[in-house]
DNA sequence: ACCTGTGAAATCGTTCACAGCA
DNA sequence: TGCTGTGAACGATTTCACAGGT
């Protein structure tokens, strides 16, 4: 284990590791090495040892890892042991489908807050979260104690409610929305923009004339980074 | 321009930089340096120009970029220049939410096809899309011809939905699940996933203890890859 | 025998710095 | 003079390959 800076790729991969672990464990498994975790998974098992070895020895040399404590380890590196509030920022489908986002039920992470600006929608009520006022997000925000507010408004009005988040001093964004935005080193932003997905994939298909092409001859495939 | 082969971060950049170039465009600009894209954008010049280096020379030494022009260059490139046929798989919130994207509604992109499994759902309409059978989906997919298929279905039924994707003969993929999908080298899938994104987010906000730090002291702030 | 943890090598990506063109 | 395009330097990340523990 290594004190050094660790790179957000290996952050990243960690949220991976996690999820094949619990796929693992819901299996009934108990113990893996990280090779028949890269080749059942698709990753590469240097890099695997490599990631968790910037947090310590979780492995048994000779056996591999214990796939409960492992993914207990995981979740303590992610935060992942501790509550989170969510603030969502536009209830429109794309709002309402994040608050009763299947997935988020049994996370660490819980909607305490739903905001839109249309008077036809404030007081009403998605998935037990009441609508509010945008204009009142920085009281309510503080109220409900929010750590991650989740912009789910379309583009135009993003901006505006990006100063909003920084007034509010919170720290970690989730955006939607297909805009850039300038965080201080103080917060993070995370987008998921479904523009630039969708643009990836056009290149993709644009870039692929030679279908059917059997790659190159005797290479190992090269990893894709989803 | 060489002829190597381009990076995914490159051309996710590009989405970027075309992104930048529309803006700048609706304010009537006309042309424009890579330093001053830089600035106004918190991107880095020199790598600005390295990215679009690659495609070709589109600048003019001593002037900077024609803005309408590189705008049309990058278009070209991503292949943004064609249109594609979404089909939308899952029509719940998530799934109609995409269906009436308004940032779509300029766009390559048109949403040709949604599938349902509920009997309920079956037959309705989203957005003007009738709501079709799963259990169809090759068939009406051939028929529309379908380029990208867009996984907003629950996390369980994504493997089985990948695989009659894989059947369809499509080969771009758009993926909104929790889940990891392996592609051979035919398909990109680029996921989108919420999860992952809010882990990430938990993981900064664990690992910054001293909140209100100046960070490096004469460092030159580190470009964040949001 | 097997598998982890890790230096060292290889690869990939970014930034610098400047030659050269407008 | 101003700004692009690009080698070269630098830095980050991945992969190799093996020492060492079980």
């Amino acid at each position: 284990m290594k004190s050094e800076k660790i790179s957000q790729l290996t952050t990243n991969r960690l949220s991976i590791y996690l999820r094949c672990l619990k796929e693992l464990a819901g299996e009934g498994q108990t113990s893996v090495s990280s090779d028949s975790l890269a080749d059942r998974f698709h990753l590469n098992s240097a890099q695997i040892r490599k990631d968790l070895a910037y947090f310590g020895e979780f492995g048994i040399r000779g056996v591999g890892y214990d796939i409960a404590l492992l993914r207990d380890h995981i979740i303590k590196i992610l935060g992942l042991d501790r509550s989170y509030n969510l603030a969502i920022i536009g209830a429109g489908r794309l709002g309402s489908a994040v608050v009763d986002y299947e997935a988020l039920r049994l996370s660490s992470f819980h909607v305490k807050a739903l905001f839109d600006v249309d008077p036809k929608k404030i007081g009403k009520k998605v998935g037990g979260i009441v609508i509010s006022d945008l204009k009142n997000f920085q009281s309510v925000a503080k109220k409900v104690n929010i750590d991650i507010a989740v912009i789910a408004v379309p583009a135009h009005a993003t901006p505006d409610v990006f100063e909003k988040i920084k007034k509010a001093g919170i720290k970690a964004v989730l955006n939607f929305a297909p805009v850039r935005l300038n965080a201080d080193d103080e917060m993070r932003v995370r987008s998921l923009d479904v523009t630039s997905g969708l643009e990836n994939l056009s290149y993709f298909l644009t870039e692929r004339p030679q279908t059917g092409e059997r790659s190159k001859p005797a290479g190992k495939a090269r990893r894709s980074k989803e």
